[in-house]
DNA sequence: TCCTTATCCATACGTTGTATGATTATGTAC
DNA sequence: GTACATAATCATACAACGTATGGATAAGGA
């Protein structure tokens, strides 16, 4: 009704001041800085200095908003392909740190992104080929190309989404673990006792880096059979 | 104010109509029926036919009703322990299989049970306890013990949210993987469109019973050496 | 008996996603 | 140029959400 000062109605031709991209890449920041329940329609709205009902023109609805987001992370993922001059399964690792990595940079996201199934884009399925590639070379037939991939895959998301989850919150698990070890009934799970006892509070100290390459040697070990 | 024929007021005893229970057990039925989006407090009052604050009696907020669900489906689990006549990765894949199942049973609550830190409770780590009794007798020094764990439980829980997340849309991730592969430039990701382009649509049906055990057997094939 | 506490209900508030429709500019067709 | 469909913005409004506050009633210990 009244306009008070504020230009209304369509902006002129290069004045826009919303896009697609321009939107996503506010909601990259808010997700970033305060999580994911930060990002509302009002507040993205707000710090692109326009109404809420203005980013319904370019994204359907909040939906599309997260799912954009998810296709964002993937677009950013960086896979260097080392190249077929090293040996395949340094290949492979490097396709899965790389990946963990790029995973990792948004960890406020990364629950959104490992679960949004309709991120199997054009991006996603790029993004697969250093990890066909290394196991085609490692002389796996097709098949066992395709299932390897899928488990090596999972297995980073998992680690991913721990690796999130964890550090979102305080990073207590280690101490935590111990102590509710302890206080257990000592018939309980006496093997997960002693050796939780064994290891004490610094051999708990989970590291994740060691972890992840923990897990990523006993997967390529048994590839390698 | 007006009291319309509905009692009010503190019920008489044995006539409570709420528990923590009830109420989790309520919440886990409407978001096995219709979601999780569809669990909201409103809601789950109208069916155990309650006001919606008397919900807050019992769980301090929705929250606590999320991290109760994580925990009863945890609760749920049953780890048949086949004990240790089988051989020890007869034994470690037998309780692989148990948590994918429990795990798959309430595929809507996937990500949240995946994703609670807080569900870090006593009912999970008694939960572990197989897998470590089954790493324990292979051999494995106590930091190997909690690493393979680690790993093996990272991929379960990684396979566990690409299966819930794929049942939840629909069925169709194989055809489309093969329409988007052919649809991309032929440069893009030779290796991966040579392959799937081997398999064809049959080849890549997956099916997600063999793709875990493809993955557990390439596991624990990397733990035995 | 009195008092605290537990369990319920009613009302209300602020926030959310978004439906509807107005306003103004763009780009195309005549 | 004059229409007209379309696109980009803003203003208003609504239903649904989580939950704060407070009142009613009964339980259970002092």
């Amino acid at each position: 009704m009244v306009n008070d000062g504020k230009r209304s109605g369509r902006p002129r031709a290069g004045e826009e001041r919303l896009s697609r991209e321009a939107i996503l890449t506010a909601a990259l920041r808010i997700v970033d800085d305060d999580g994911i329940d930060a990002l509302t329609m009002r507040r993205l709205a707000a710090t692109l200095k326009v109404n809420p009902m203005s980013l319904y023109h370019h994204l359907p609805n909040k939906a599309a908003v997260l799912a954009g987001l998810a296709e964002l992370v993937f677009a950013g993922l960086e896979l260097p392909d080392p190249g077929d001059t090293v040996p395949w399964d340094e290949q492979l690792k490097a396709a899965a740190r790389a990946y963990r990595d790029g995973l990792r940079q948004h960890p406020n996201l990364a629950l959104q992104v490992l679960s949004d199934t309709s991120a199997v884009s054009d991006v996603v399925v790029v993004t697969m080929e250093p990890f066909y590639r290394a196991l085609d070379r490692a002389g796996l037939a097709p098949r066992e190309v395709f299932e390897a991939a899928n488990t090596l895959i999972d297995f980073i998301h998992g680690f991913s989404l721990g690796e999130a989850s964890v550090r979102a919150e305080t990073f207590e698990l280690a101490p935590d673990l111990l102590t509710r070890v302890r206080a257990l009934p000592a018939d309980k799970a006496p093997t997960l006792t002693r050796i939780v006892t064994e290891l004490g509070p610094d051999g708990l100290a989970y590291d994740f880096d060691s972890g992840f390459e923990s897990g990523l040697s006993t997967l390529v070990a048994g590839l390698r059979r």
